[in-house]
DNA sequence: CGCCTTTGACCCGCGC
DNA sequence: GCGCGGGTCAAAGGCG
């Protein structure tokens, strides 16, 4: 099961809180087939329901958020390629409830229209939600509805896959309410108001994480790891990431297991870059190395064609695609069989489907760089095992499921 | 050589 | 003011 949910409210200094929970099943349903398009439950039929992705990110500060997204234009042309694809391999599959509980189908092509002219950000606007809307999503998600701290009753677009998630990870859900952000710190300190997004996501596999147990966060940009601490009340300690994309880049962010659901990854980015999206991985030099203790089986038969170049992320890319599920081994040749570089197709899936906390690159080869390197990444997982479901081993792959196909209209 | 991770020490904000 | 705990720094060592 796999669900998503989009919050934005206000913190208590004022600055705004940002949270994606993107629930991927893999982790979570025992082995049944998990698959992150069909699962997807969202609330539906809702008149309101547009004005809940219309939402643009400016006021959380992205300073990408305006930023047309070279990726998007080439939606745009691919037109009926990609944007077809995605929609009838994940959009359209999207199930959603409506008041009285009934699970109904949900096509989102408005989402993705109005995403269509902000790329960055597909997945957490698609979720973004109406500071005017009240959507119980069905009568037991009514539990979950949530408020703001300052006790004003913002917009609820929650699942039951959404509360459960949130209810078992330990993201912040009290009293059927989620917690956003605290009123009053509550713990949380900071060193000065700054704006966060929180993603919540599927964690790796144990297999795949490092030996401390800690796991391993990627996403397009170079981060560069600067600390670690344990986290009192959790098990997992806590990762502290910088922007290293680019120098003085002040993005950071913190990754950490939630502490009852250790399927969870909690990912609280901080800042915001101060740079365009990297063309180019500035810091690679160990951003990609391979751990010799976490290259799991995959991994390892990838390794053989793996020549690790810190600076060509086309390299990178072709890692991910090698070190990913059969289905992405399969994207990988069709990708390489196009007549197009693979420049950008990840890219624009993975800016689609991932929240908007970069810009997007013009030539985004190296966006799967870490997943490659990383087989437990959670968008990796997403991709491999939320969209394709997960695969026995010789089990043919389901290619309407996998996330990749949706590059086929390019072949 | 440059960038990475690791990790202990230090800094800082908050509650008592 | 003190202690706690989260966040950051920076040295050391590894990797490509």
């Amino acid at each position: 099961m796999c669900s998503l949910f989009w919050q934005r409210m206000e913190n208590d200094q004022g600055d705004l809180s940002d949270i994606v929970r993107a629930r991927g099943a893999s982790n979570h349903s025992g082995g049944s087939t998990n698959n992150l398009a069909t699962d997807w439950q969202f609330p539906l039929e809702h008149p309101n329901f547009s004005s809940a992705i219309e939402e643009p990110s400016h006021d959380f500060g992205d300073p990408f958020s305006s930023m047309r997204d070279p990726l998007l234009h080439e939606l745009d042309i691919a037109g009926s390629g990609l944007l077809s694809s995605w929609n009838s391999t994940v959009l359209t599959k999207m199930n959603v409830e409506d008041n009285s509980g009934v699970r109904r189908s949900f096509l989102a092509q408005q989402i993705l229209d109005e995403d269509m002219k902000r790329p960055c950000d597909i997945f957490s606007r698609m979720l973004q939600i109406s500071p005017n809307m009240k959507m119980p999503v069905s009568s037991r998600d009514m539990s979950a509805m949530a408020a703001s701290p300052k006790g004003i009753e913002t917009s609820t677009l929650v699942s039951n896959a959404i509360l459960k998630a949130n209810n078992s990870t330990g993201c912040p859900i009290e009293n059927g309410r989620i917690q956003i952000s605290p009123p009053r710190n509550l713990g949380i300190k900071r060193r000065k108001s700054q704006a966060k997004k929180v993603v919540c996501i599927p964690a790796p596999a144990a297999a795949n994480s490092r030996p401390s147990g800690e796991v391993i966060p990627s996403d397009l940009w170079a981060w560069r790891k600067y600390g670690q601490k344990p986290i009192k009340g959790s098990p997992y300690p806590r990762g502290y990431y910088r922007c290293s994309s680019s120098k003085g880049c002040s993005a950071r962010k913190q990754v950490e297991r939630s502490r009852t659901d250790p399927n969870m990854l909690v990912i609280t980015y901080t800042s915001e870059h101060n740079h365009s999206w990297p063309t180019q991985r500035n810091a690679l030099a160990g951003s990609t190395r391979s751990h010799p203790t976490k290259n799991n089986a995959a991994s390892k038969s990838s390794a053989a064609t793996h020549t690790k170049n810190s600076t060509n992320l086309k390299e990178e890319h072709k890692e991910f695609i090698a070190g990913s599920s059969t289905a992405s081994t399969s994207v990988k040749s069709e990708m390489r069989g196009m007549g197009k570089p693979i420049n950008m197709d990840e890219g624009e899936f993975y800016h689609g489907f991932c929240h908007s906390y970069r810009p997007a690159p013009a030539d985004s080869n190296h966006l799967f760089a870490d997943l490659g390197e990383i087989e437990a990444d959670p968008l990796n997982l997403l991709f491999s095992q939320g969209f394709t479901g997960e695969k026995s081993d010789g089990e043919k792959e389901d290619k309407t499921l996998d996330p990749f196909s949706l590059f086929d209209w390019r072949s």
